[in-house]
DNA sequence: AAAAACCCTTGAACCAGATTAAGGGTTCTG
DNA sequence: CAGAACCCTTAATCTGGTTCAAGGGTTTTT
């Protein structure tokens, strides 16, 4: 049950983990499932979770001022679905966590959480490796941001998410690349397909 | 000499340093003093070198296919200052480093780097804790780059980044805010200073 | 002390992308 | 199987921000 997480974990070390620290996780990450529709985390509410994606999908977003929706991120197998600055800081969370299809994941709580760090070096290193490639794509993104137009960012994402093209609807990855739904779709006819 | 650098790496611990980490971390960070306008990384170069800010002020940036540069990131005193993708894949840098004012750094070499990972887990920590807040400061950053208006992301600037606004031209602070210097210029008039 | 290099400003013309509004198709759900 | 809830498209209008071009001030270098 917990394979695709012990995988996820190995193939981020140099040396795999060892029996006790397989348990360690076996022994904290329990499996949850969420329907289509259902949320993992509503803003507001403080986050103390860490989800692994096993199957299906999440989206997280943010709702400005004016109540506009931003979707940040696109959760799918073995990715992780979280507010990272809520679960830490114990802030409440401005993020909302959606299931966008019938999902499942392995699920730790905070405390659970802390303890695998106390006890054991080898989360540290697993952790810092997914923070460093998070704010390392997390930059790039930043910069096609400001420097790429609309048209070269979507054919960005298809180049990047061609697995996620025909399984998100077109308004979510509009809010994703930061255009309206209506250019998206201006931009899809003029560029075939 | 290394003082800075071993009060900002244990304030992110909750234990400080024992006396073997604390020498691991002198033996291996040596100063070095870079003038203005002088590079410490430029792009197409393999980054291999980690730089902790004593004094002084670099910019980070990267240059689009059109010949633009934008700036990702400005490292002060007891920031850090690399480009993370190209020091981990050792990959030639798709960015570049300048200092901004003359400035002194602790630096390390990529090896270096690496055997303090190796021998002490504490520094797993350490960067974890580092890039965890990097990543949620680039998603709150990305967030505002889709739902504020220029002026709104100049106003934020202002309130948190004040000791930068008079330390670094208005030119530099519009592209890394993703505007125009020209545009920023017209939002100084209209705004009082 | 002149030359060179920045740096900030202003204004006019322009454009990429947003907004508003409307219509039609498909897929859920009770 | 009917209504509700999505989802995508099209077109007209509008606007926040860019581009281009020019001018003047201040700092740095020689």
């Amino acid at each position: 049950m917990h394979a695709p997480l012990l995988k996820h974990i190995n193939q981020f070390l140099l040396k795999p983990m060892d029996p006790a620290e397989e348990k360690a996780v076996t022994d904290r990450f329990a499996l949850k499932a969420y329907r289509k529709r259902q949320y993992l985390l509503q803003a507001g509410d403080s986050s103390s979770k860490n989800s692994f994606v096993v199957s299906g999908c999440f989206r997280v977003y943010v709702v400005d001022t004016n109540g506009k929706e931003h979707n940040l991120q696109f959760a799918v197998e073995n990715g992780w679905a979280l507010d990272m600055g809520s679960l830490y800081k114990e802030e409440p969370s401005e993020m909302n966590i959606e299931a966008l299809e019938d999902s499942a994941v392995l699920q730790i709580e905070r405390k659970a959480f802390y303890e695998l760090y106390d006890n054991f070096p080898v989360f540290d290193r697993y952790f810092r490796i997914l923070a460093e490639n998070a704010y390392i794509a997390a930059q790039k993104r930043l910069i096609r941001s400001h420097s790429f137009t609309a048209e070269e960012r979507y054919a960005d994402f298809i180049a990047r998410y061609p697995h996620l093209v025909n399984r998100i609807s077109d308004a979510k990855i509009a809010s994703f690349l930061g255009m309206t739904p209506e250019f998206l779709s201006k931009l899809r006819r003029n560029f075939g397909k």
